[in-house]
DNA sequence: ATCCTCCCCTAC
DNA sequence: TAAGGTAGGGGAGGAT
């Protein structure tokens, strides 16, 4: 970041009217020109209203982030009253960014070498009456204050809000507020975000591999082995080594993930758990949970939140993924927990995957943080040693997500994965090829693919828990307690055997939303509610990966029997029995009606209690790619909507290529608007209509062709395709930009052209906010295709720039960090 | 035989 | 307090 900013100070010509702060800073766009008058405002209202007492923060300026307390309008006041400046925007040259309560990714994305520190400071100054240390008052990434929460949910409304109706699925912010915590939500699709996006590569990958380039200092292998080489990734406690990034005093010490802080659970009682716990997920890691609280005052209950992830120093204590907070803390008082950071996770997965595509996309996506790479055309077409690829690309993946990783290699996937295995933690391994068969015999069972807690406990209760003891069974015996396949790859697997091939590309199957977790209904009403939400959420995952399904299954999780009403865990399912039926919808649909009907007639047909009810899922399945009849070609769009009576453009005249025309005035377009997110559009309506006023009465004194009026500076021809010289051009580029994962690479051209239209015409303001605007929509986009088609679309304006005024426009960079 | 539905299991 | 999701492989057993 700070990287990029040297660069474009050192591209700037050094041209002294063209100075930061008396010129070109203003030069273009509302944007800038909005900020600086709302600073000005800010400044003299403080001195004409006579309010100001000091001069206590002469030349500080500050910016609040977020919610604080005091809040930012007393902050203002506050800077006011002391000549301090009040920024409404985070300014390249604000002093302090004030936060007491943000998302450190949220942070640290828009300002990443700000100071940021809490309110605090400001109160504290003007108390002691003198510009007091800010280091001790820096924002604490490491103790993060809680979100401030609905009210509905911290139950803040009241005792007598009904207990049930607070945070259970009743309440109508339940599942979003469940999807933004559910570790298991997360990993799941940011797993499938990412087998989408070496889809999305392969797909639009060109054959060429830029990072081959830089493997060439590295030996060559001349033994000319044709051996298949597979590698298996893994990183390393990936939630754990994301949250260390921006916490290196916690390196080296016992850390885990987790949504508790360590608190004690105050409703459990101890034999309920016992109970639960038997019928629960890793066999190892809940007996060691169960050992911990059988032996546990039962006066004093623990926490039950679960370790999503937990360092090597705390493994090393017998802590494991999965435990309870409050077992681990038994293992380890003085274990550090780190809290959830879902968009780092994000961020590095990219990062992980894009260090791995510069080579090869022979990749099959495992996971967010795990993926298979087929090495045997990459090696082969360079001619380098496996090993050294693997040190290679290791390096480069620590050097660029500071994260470590481990890399099994071997001739299959099995072989691959159990040399991940060996290499852990932050290490290779490499699977020796010969006396495969030998060197299984010592795995346990338990590390097969394909082998969890159910088929290992069915396998040593006939004494088998090593490869080697499976090796002697032959497969006809095998497959009379593992029929047909499962006894058939039980076979391969254990001798070393796996001919499974690696999938690069994936069609999905299913699509389907659950929850399974604070369901609690008193009546059928909340159950339909809450079942059509579940229903929407579908369609809306069906749409955007362009499915529509033809038969939709119902899936509910149903108390058992004699399981206690109130669940050990809090709001949890306890012990319950599972229920699925599935039904045809009309055709292929992705319509949330439709599969609401669907789904209620099944409800019906079960006659399911409500109140019973633990778990609720939605799955549609016999998916077909939906047909996309529009095109979201940019040229398309625009005629599209040149031709709808709503929209007001002059009367169509015919395409004359030497028509004169000159831009229309631009509109902010309301439709626009309200589909931006809230902060976006807060910024641009805010003072959009002001400038546009303003400027119409005196034009920027600082534009280089200050000495000419405007009309005479956009009197050149702009051809009438220009989508920038549209009224509408904010509606179509803002269509333009959601239409897609990546836009078109004419299109990209052809607004390069208008674009270069514009500058040749001296129309520099209008370009200018046409650019910022559409870098706000860039920027909210996850698609790094996007990105760069932006950058390169600046570049080319840059160019163009230089060749005609020898200055370049100042452009904010995107804030990805995927792609630089 | 083959397909379909309803399960169970596994992986991350 | 706590945030127990999501997709795929595969078998049993019935329908075709």
């Amino acid at each position: 970041m700070a990287d990029s900013e040297e660069k474009k100070k050192r591209k700037r010509p050094e041209r002294p009217e063209y100075e930061e702060d008396n010129g070109f800073a203003q030069f273009g766009g509302y944007m800038e020109a909005k900020i600086s008058k709302l600073e000005q405002q800010f400044a003299e209202s403080a001195k004409t209203s006579g309010i100001q007492k000091s001069n206590l923060f002469s030349g500080v300026s500050i910016f609040v982030n977020g919610h604080t307390n005091p809040s930012a309008e007393a902050l203002k006041v506050i800077m006011m009253e002391h000549g301090g400046v009040f920024h409404q925007y985070e300014r390249s040259h604000t002093t302090f960014i004030i936060a007491s309560n943000l998302p450190d990714v949220k942070v640290r994305k828009m300002m990443p070498s700000k100071t940021i520190i809490r309110p605090e400071w400001v109160v504290d100054c003007v108390k002691e009456k003198k510009i007091l240390d800010h280091k001790k008052y820096l924002y604490d990434f490491n103790h993060k204050v809680s979100q401030p929460k609905l009210l509905a949910f911290t139950g803040g409304a009241g005792k007598d809000t009904g207990f049930s109706e607070v945070r259970t699925a009743v309440n109508p912010n339940f599942l979003s507020e469940f999807y933004n915590n559910s570790r298991l939500h997360h990993i799941s699709t940011l797993g499938l975000t990412l087998k989408d996006y070496v889809n999305e590569l392969r797909e639009k990958h060109s054959g060429d591999f830029p990072g081959r380039e830089d493997l060439k200092d590295l030996k060559r292998d001349d033994s000319g082995a044709s051996t298949k080489f597979i590698m298996h990734i893994d990183m390393d406690c990936f939630f754990v080594s994301v949250g260390l990034r921006s916490r290196a005093h916690l390196r080296g010490l016992p850390v885990a993930v987790t949504h508790s802080k360590g608190g004690r659970n105050p409703v459990s009682t101890t034999g309920q758990i016992t109970e639960e716990l038997l019928a629960w997920g890793d066999r190892e890691v809940a007996d060691e949970n169960l050992k911990n609280i059988l032996g546990t005052n039962p006066s004093k209950s623990l926490s039950l939140s679960e370790i999503a992830s937990c360092s090597y120093e705390a493994r090393a204590k017998g802590i494991k993924n999965g435990m309870f907070m409050g077992t681990a803390l038994k293992l380890c008082p003085d274990l550090q927990t780190i809290p959830y950071d879902f968009d780092q996770y994000r961020e590095v997965s990219y990062i992980l995957y894009n260090s791995i595509s510069k080579y090869t996309l022979d990749i099959e996506a495992v996971s967010c943080d795990e993926m298979f790479v087929d090495l045997t055309n990459l090696l082969r077409s360079t001619g380098v040693r496996c090993e050294d690829f693997v040190s290679h690309i290791r390096s480069e993946i620590r050097n660029a997500t500071n994260c470590p990783c481990s890399v099994g290699i071997g001739g299959n996937r099995l072989l691959a994965r159990l040399a991940t295995r060996k290499a852990k933690p932050d290490g290779q391994y490499f699977f020796p090829a010969d006396n495969v068969l030998k060197l299984m015999e010592d795995i346990h069972l338990k590390d097969l693919p394909g082998v969890g807690y159910s088929t290992f406990d069915k396998l040593k209760e006939k004494g088998l828990t090593t490869c080697g003891h499976l090796q002697k069974i032959p497969l006809v015996q095998l497959q009379k307690d593992f029929p047909g396949k499962s006894g058939e790859n039980l076979y391969n697997l254990c001798r070393g055997e796996d001919n499974r091939p690696l999938n690069f590309t994936r069609q999905r199957k299913s699509v389907s939303t659950e929850v399974n977790y604070g369901i609690r209904f008193t009546r059928k009403t909340e159950l339909e509610t809450f079942l059509k939400q579940l229903c929407e959420e579908t369609s809306k995952r069906l749409r955007e990966v362009g499915l529509r399904g033809k038969s939709v299954t119902l899936k509910l999780m149903i108390r058992a029997q004699d399981a206690p009403v109130e669940t050990a865990k809090f709001m949890g399912h306890g012990i319950c029995d599972h229920i699925t039926k599935s039904a045809s919808l009309p055709g292929f649909t992705d319509d949330p009606e439709a599969i609401f009907r669907a789904v209620w007639r099944i409800s019906e047909e079960l006659s399911v209690d409500p109140a019973e009810l633990r778990g609720i899922g939605v799955q549609v399945t016999k998916l077909s790619k939906q047909e996309t009849p529009k095109s979201s070609s940019l040229v398309n769009l625009f005629n599209q909507m040149k031709s709808k009576p709503t929209v007001s453009l002059p009367e169509k005249k015919p395409m004359d290529a030497v028509e004169v025309k000159q831009p229309e005035d631009f509109e902010v377009d309301p439709e626009v608007l309200k589909a931006l997110p809230p902060e976006l559009r807060e910024e641009i309506v805010k003072d959009y209509a002001n400038w546009t006023k303003a400027n119409k009465k005196s034009p920027l004194k600082t534009s280089p062709e200050a000495s000419k009026p405007q009309s005479t500076a956009r009197n050149s021809n702009i051809s009438a395709n220009n989508i920038l010289s549209k009224k509408n051009w904010m509606k179509i580029l803002t269509q333009w930009v959601n239409s897609s994962d990546s836009p078109k690479s004419c299109d990209v051209e052809h607004l390069s052209c208008n674009a270069v239209e514009f500058i040749r015409s001296r129309n520099i303001c209008d370009l200018y906010s046409q650019l910022e605007y559409l870098r706000l929509i860039v920027d909210q986009k996850d698609s790094c295709f996007w990105h760069t088609s932006y950058k390169s679309l600046i570049q080319g304006i840059q160019v163009e720039m230089l060749n005609i005024y020898e200055i370049q426009l100042k452009i904010t960079d995107l804030s990805c960090k995927r792609c630089k």
